[in-house]
DNA sequence: TTCTCAGGGCCAGCC
DNA sequence: GGCTGGCCCTGAGAA
């Protein structure tokens, strides 16, 4: 009693918790029916549009959805054990622990943040978690990380534009072609939605004027871009035989130490963050030349779109990270781990902010500048997308009403890329020493930017752990279309995928 | 050594 | 006859 698992419902059904089961705290009739269809390898058919309702009462009607839900909220298929045995711990158990501390934590901090100003510089500490505790069947380590999408960015860092010429924007999509609702909180893609979309041909527009015609927030681009030049080739298909990252971020290693850090730090935060007109360019550029680079009959589908946009991010996240003076103080090794681990929470986090920057009410603003109706998505969408959706744009809800500005959302990247609770890094004083100094930075930024309003500092705090779920959700879905066969080969996405499930 | 709790199994009730 | 879900048994790991 007084627990929080106690006073929670179950995320599938909304039932009472009776305890942990498969990787998440579930209702004692949801954890039957779970290992029911993974003991008995049952496939189901929804016999609807894969949206049914899951509830308390509604939960026996579809097993197709309620399954499809189960993975959705995270219950791990892996957990349900093939030797049948009987009793005993299972691998899960520093996830369920270090869940059991978030939730304290959370009832902790509501109880004491609710009557008082707290004393903001404790509230951080256990946070973020370990991310790897997060990943029970994940057993990388910095040893096993594949290096080959890291040397990617540091070989071609623009990582778009490498056609080095410039050409009309005007790639299409065939949306016959769309099988498959796309797996990220920003995705979607259903044609008909689409700004300059040819409806009849059931094409997808990438022409830059339309895209931009619904960009209004970015007056320094114009139809007169050209591509940034940069080596040949798509960046995720570099050979791998090219120079090893670590070796790349050795000799990238070119601006000062920190001891010349300007003495303004939220500042010199902002400094190396991504210009979004240059980022939407950027993606625009390599979603054109990709369909360029295809067949008539060889357009990429909706789902494919949608990895290649999530992609291209993520090389503009990493590089980011990599030219940020703080990230270029820690080893190669570390860098790596700690980019390793945040991949997703980055993605996440930069999705947020383009919504609470950009995004309409009822809207999903894509890294391309195009909208696209959340009720159109909900209405199209599997249950995992829903939930992905519907989850993300609460949060976005929340961040809108507190009024996230710029200098608190690169904030919190710091916050999430300096995770000092990641295994395997080796400096780890210095990664907690810099998430300190953020975080440090952070609260007196919010409380002179928000005097009235005491606890916005804790607030946002308070959303990191929906981000790192978000995330892992995203992940965990990303995977499971990975494993058939639906993700493209050799991204960066793929990659970073693979790293945490070998 | 004892306790905890998340696995699995059982089975009455339901459709 | 198959599915559901509440209850109980089991046993590895934590205390």
């Amino acid at each position: 009693e007084g627990t929080p698992e106690s006073e929670e419902s179950c995320p599938v059904c909304g039932d009472k918790v009776s305890g942990y089961h498969y990787g998440l705290l579930t209702c004692e009739s949801c954890k039957g029916f779970f290992k029911r269809s993974v003991q008995n390898n049952k496939h189901y058919t929804c016999a609807e549009q894969q949206s049914c309702p899951v509830n308390l009462s509604q939960r026996k009607r579809c097993p197709s959805c309620r399954f499809q839900k189960c993975l959705a909220v995270g219950m791990k298929r892996e957990a349900v054990r093939a030797d049948r045995m009987r009793g005993g711990r299972n691998k899960f158990g520093p996830l369920y622990r270090r869940d059991r501390q978030m939730k304290q934590q959370r009832v902790y901090h509501q109880a004491n943040t609710a009557p008082y100003r707290i004393k903001m510089e404790t509230t951080q500490t256990n946070w973020p978690s370990d991310p790897n505790d997060l990943h029970p069947m994940s057993n990388n380590t910095s040893a096993s990380l594949s290096s080959d999408a890291f040397h990617q960015f540091h070989m071609y860092p623009s990582s778009v534009g490498q056609s080095g010429a410039s050409m009309p924007l005007d790639c299409t999509m065939n949306a016959d072609r769309v099988l498959t609702p796309p797996s990220l909180p920003c995705p979607g893609l259903y044609h008909r939605t689409f700004p300059g979309l040819a409806h009849e041909k059931g094409e997808m527009d990438f022409s830059h004027s339309s895209a931009h015609a619904n960009y209004p927030m970015h007056p320094t681009q114009s139809n007169s871009f050209t591509p940034r030049s940069t080596p040949a080739s798509s960046p995720c298909s570099t050979p791998s035989s090219i120079t090893p990252l670590s070796q790349a971020l050795i000799q990238t290693q070119d601006t000062p130490p920190a001891a010349t850090l300007s003495t303004n730090f939220l500042s010199q935060l902002l400094e190396g963050d991504q210009d979004e007109s240059q980022l939407c360019a950027k993606v625009l550029a390599s979603l054109q030349r990709e369909q360029a680079n295809r067949g008539k009959h060889d357009r990429l589908n909706t789902f494919s779109i949608m990895c290649k946009m999530a992609d291209q991010t993520l090389f503009g996240l990493v590089e980011w990270a990599r030219n940020t003076a703080l990230f270029k103080e820690l080893k190669v090794e570390d860098q790596m781990v700690l980019l390793q681990s945040c991949w997703s929470e980055l993605l996440v986090l930069d999705h947020l902010c383009r919504q609470v920057t950009y995004g309409k009410e009822g809207c999903i603003y894509l890294v391309t500048g195009q909208q696209i109706e959340v009720s159109t998505i909900i209405s199209q969408a599997g249950v995992t997308l829903n939930s992905l959706v519907s989850r993300t744009q609460d949060l976005v809800s929340k961040l809108k009403s507190l009024q996230l500005d710029r200098h608190e959302f690169v904030c919190l990247k710091y916050l999430v890329l300096f995770n000092p609770d990641v295994k395997s890094v080796q400096s780890r004083r210095q990664v907690e020493q810099t998430q300190e100094r953020v975080n440090r930075a952070l609260m007196e930024h919010t409380q002179q930017t928000h005097p009235g309003h005491s606890d916005k500092f804790g607030q946002l705090l308070l959303r990191l752990p929906e981000v790192r779920s978000i995330s892992l959700q995203v992940e965990e879905y990303l995977y499971q279309r990975h494993l058939l066969g639906d993700l493209p080969c050799n991204s960066l996405l793929t990659e970073m995928l693979h790293t945490k499930h070998n």
